[in-house]
DNA sequence: CGACGGCTTGAGAATACTCAATATCGGTGG
DNA sequence: CCACCGATATTGAGTATTCTCAAGCCGTCG
């Protein structure tokens, strides 16, 4: 087993990969690093040498603001590529800190060259990837402009505990939840106090459910509505991707 | 002169291609297409077949939210690639429509994916731009998350004519900005006259100037403190890029 | 000239923020 | 096991930003 297994699982959910292809996949990463909850992996502004792929536990992706705000861009969760917006320049364009306990790959940009070379498949597979990504921040970004602070919340809950259930492939509609209300504001654009108000309306509502840090999704369907939700990752297409080579 | 200039040329900004490479671009573009303003190009959900180099005029790329209200996701300039997120789909995840009459190319999503295999530096090239442009939305998150309505408008103001200046090799303070304050408000998640007022806060404060349908940067350092902008253009690195084939 | 789209302005309402006080939780040291 | 601490969550009250609705204006095009 190794520690790129949650990445390959997530490119072939969508397409299988040779077994030169997975090799390749899991000899681009480097050593296994550990962090404790909280820790800064990598700041704006450092040199982005690297990409890294999410192993295990969760991870936000910000920015600062000049008056001390922060922006979440992403909260990561295992499988995920991070710092991937920094292949284009030579720092960071984002801080990377840990939520929970995590390990994390790193990749050298070295190495994702040789895979666009030699592996013309893969390298448009991280590419279409990297698109959905891309389509996730729309849908963002249409949530922080366009929707009101409870749908909002309510757009971040549903989206992360949907992903985290496709990764985990479970069921389960009650999950650990390990974001304070504080950093569920600076993803939504909200303050810390009026998420609280929202997560309660839509406890109130019969959305949501909360004993400690657990949260419960109770009514899907109208937390969906609310949400403005819409699963992208079902409807990804990779009908144009080359053959795999050999 | 082919009308995949812009685009070659914006590519040239960071990287010098031979000659088989730019044939390479050149070749990939069917034929052009030329829209009025005002056209729809792809609606979402359309069949996403192709994507789209802007080679002259204004295009913006949008969504409709349930409740009929829009967001635009980016005002795209010559040069751009339109609709690059749909790669990952079989279907349009945003709406294109034209703000001022406009030329397009056409390519195929069969034409990126020959790219990939047989120029993978420029397939990695496109890549380094398409995380380029993820940064910029990553700016945008933070603009409408974290920031003013005042410093919204400048952002949007500033950063487009900023990137327009670039293609039109111009230091031109001065241009023709053919967004409405609808569209202004759309892009940035206000109302249409609450738009106005920033605008006007923005000339009564001397970092702006209007004459009809022009506007005017007066005070450029200002302007850019207010909107929190930063010019990632000028930073995007490509030193891990393969070397060109041959 | 008249119609239309876009811009401007005013007034009142709604959403979300700030500040401040209090309660609760999870972990730590004794 | 318990007491305590800091971090997080909750609640209230007053304020600010932005929205909604509505009316009038301006410029262009047929």
């Amino acid at each position: 087993m190794s520690e790129a297994n949650g990445f390959i699982e997530r490119i072939e959910r969508h397409l299988v990969l040779t077994r030169e292809e997975r090799n390749a996949v899991a000899n681009l990463c480097g050593n296994v690093r550990t962090y404790r909850r909280g820790a800064i992996v990598r700041r704006e502004r450092d040199r982005a040498q690297e990409i890294f792929l999410l192993s295990s536990g969760w991870v936000i992706s910000f920015v600062l603001l000049d008056d001390g705000s922060r922006q979440i861009l992403k909260v990561h969760l295992p499988g995920d590529l991070l710092g991937l917006s920094s292949t284009a320049f030579a720092e960071a364009t984002e801080s990377l800190m840990t939520v929970t306990d995590a390990r994390l790959l790193a990749i050298d940009k070295a190495g994702l060259r040789d895979l666009f070379v030699a592996h013309p498949r893969i390298g448009a597979m991280i590419f279409i990837l990297a698109q959905a990504e891309q389509a996730s921040l729309n849908d963002r970004l249409a949530s922080l402009g366009r929707t009101s602070g409870k749908s909002r919340v309510a757009a971040l809950l549903l989206d992360t505990m949907t992903r985290l259930r496709i990764t985990q492939r479970s069921t389960d509609k009650s999950i650990s939840f390990p974001l304070t209300q504080e950093e569920i504001g600076d993803a939504t654009g909200l303050t810390a106090v009026h998420v609280n108000r929202m997560i309660r309306a839509l406890v109130e509502e019969g959305l949501l459910a909360r004993q400690a840090s657990r949260l419960t999704i109770v009514d899907e369907k109208r937390l969906e509505e609310v949400a403005n939700y819409v699963n992208r990752d079902a409807s990804i297409d990779v009908n144009w991707l080359p053959p795999a080579k050999g």
